[in-house]
DNA sequence: TCGCATACGTGAATTTTACTCACAGGTCTT
DNA sequence: AAGACCTGTGAGTAAAATTCACGTATGCGA
């Protein structure tokens, strides 16, 4: 009887985000689900609630005055739970969290954002270790692991998908100016990785592109191929994660933007998914990160 | 990022209620459902929290000091929630909800709940009518309904199961004297209600008690048998619902106590099930009303 | 004014989650 | 020692949430 008036909770962070945003599809993106799903979900709440809460125009969707409160309400309960929670969780033993990473990801895209980490995850304290392909939790006690898809998974380690692979050759900004506009990489001065030979190939034959270089050259690692690109010796093909920065800082750029090459990158955990506080916290700081990289691709 | 330490908000009701009564058999009787819904998410949440929220003793179950905290804190989030859902529904057209209740029902069961119904839901007006058999909610204006399933529900009407009938022969206090550890009523005046003439026999033979009657007589109604009943005129066959009041004042009495005829009472609606805040606020205070019915059930 | 991109709604199918049922194990009561 | 009570749990079922694919309406650029 008490809380006789209650909507389906369910319904709440859909619209929340709803509103924060003025938009379904945004919202849902932050949520990591299909603007379906948001669409059905507010529908739910307003027939709860017996009333509208949107005003729809087909371009935007526009939150009633009564939709903003019922938001700034549920955030400021959510708020309270989401703390309480947190407090009991961090309360408990809670040792640090193992990541595994492959090294370039790592070192190029990950450590540089452990202040953020550090900042938005404070009860979460994080071990990292390098390291590729298949993943032993046990044996090297690894509570999660990021990995590219291009070799098969377990069936009972729990997955969640993070960011498509993007891939793209780049070069210091002045030899750039040489190729921008040509429609093939003739002549050029190659640098191939011998952990990803096949990188080159790949993204010959997505793109239809030709390549035949003036020279080639294979370095150990993707951190010692970008070094060298970012030195001059040569066009690098390297994933958009492990360079974004860089092309920010206008260190290398990327004549010819990133194609997907069909794999994904993917957070692995051990069997109980995220049911642990400090997981889900850390896949949920990890999930909001990747996906900005995601969103990125537009500026290709 | 923001609340990724929050629970399953599903979680945090039947989490609510079991600290609320130190038992989660407790908590599922209020929230009508089975304890093994209760324990599981309970579970969850404790899962989700990565600590245990109760001592399990196995008589008893301990909410944790920490549990105690969250429970207060989740409480109070929704009840800010449950205001402003409240708030905005009400605000709404909202015209009368209109209830049809079988006659005797309705005016010595329902009627005589009135007072704690407006206090408890004054956001909602009631308006009643006194009806039996098959409802007609579009010709008469009916949003919901309560009847036994003496006769098949339509499929399209949204069904909430209130009650269980329970029947059992009812007379005044000095009556019942000459009456109590007697095996079988033979000899007695049987009152019979002509709208329910089966009564008496469906009690014979549930409880298998002979009745060979000195006299019978047979009134239009139930309350005009409870009337006659309470004059001393005879034994009546009530239902527990309609007679419970009296026995409580004692006016009457239920030497044999009540038996249940296999047939429940239940809440019925029209399409929208309830989906709509008033319909869910009285559909919620009629289920508490009627599952303390039910608790009753013990003291026969 | 014609695509074209964007954003929401929705029927059908699917996956996930919640719930019930029936039983097990433990303790307190009588 | 038997019965009442409470919680946990495996298996099966019911319900809810989500996706997918498609439809519609509109603003925007050519």
């Amino acid at each position: 009887m008490r809380w006789s008036g209650l909507p389906p909770l369910n319904t709440l962070l859909p619209f929340e985000a709803t509103v924060r945003h003025a938009s379904m599809t945004a919202a849902a993106q932050e949520l990591h689900v299909t603007h379906g799903a948001v669409s059905r979900q507010v529908q739910n709440l307003e027939r709860s609630l017996g009333t509208s809460l949107f005003e729809r125009q087909t371009r935007a969707l526009r939150p009633t005055p009564q939709a903003r409160q019922l938001a700034a309400i549920v955030r400021d309960a959510l708020d309270q739970i989401d703390a309480a929670a947190r407090q009991i969780s961090q309360h408990t033993p809670a040792g640090p969290l193992t990541l595994s990473c492959e090294p370039t990801l790592l070192m190029r895209w990950l450590i540089p954002r452990l202040p953020d980490l550090a900042v938005n995850v404070p009860d979460v304290t994080v071990h990292l270790s390098a390291g590729g392909g298949p993943v032993f939790f046990e044996r090297d006690n690894i509570d999660l692991a990021i990995r590219r898809d291009d070799f098969p998974f377990p069936e009972e380690v729990s997955r969640t998908r993070l960011f498509a692979e993007r891939i793209g050759p780049v070069c210091r900004p002045d030899l750039a100016a040489r190729l921008t506009g040509a429609a093939d990489l003739t002549g050029a001065a190659l640098l191939h990785t011998s952990t990803r030979p096949q990188a080159w190939d790949d993204w010959r034959r997505i793109t239809g592109m030709k390549a035949e270089p003036a020279s080639q050259q294979t370095l150990e690692h993707f951190y010692l191929t970008l070094q060298a690109a970012a030195a001059g010796v040569g066009i690098a093909i390297a994933p958009y994660a492990v360079v974004r920065d860089d092309l920010e800082r206008g260190q290398l750029v990327a004549p010819f933007g990133f194609v997907p090459d069909g794999t994904s990158y993917h957070l692995l955990s051990r069997q109980p998914p995220e049911q642990d506080g400090r997981v889900r916290q850390l896949t949920a700081w990890l999930r909001a990160k990747t996906s900005q990289l995601e969103n990125e691709s537009e500026q290709v």
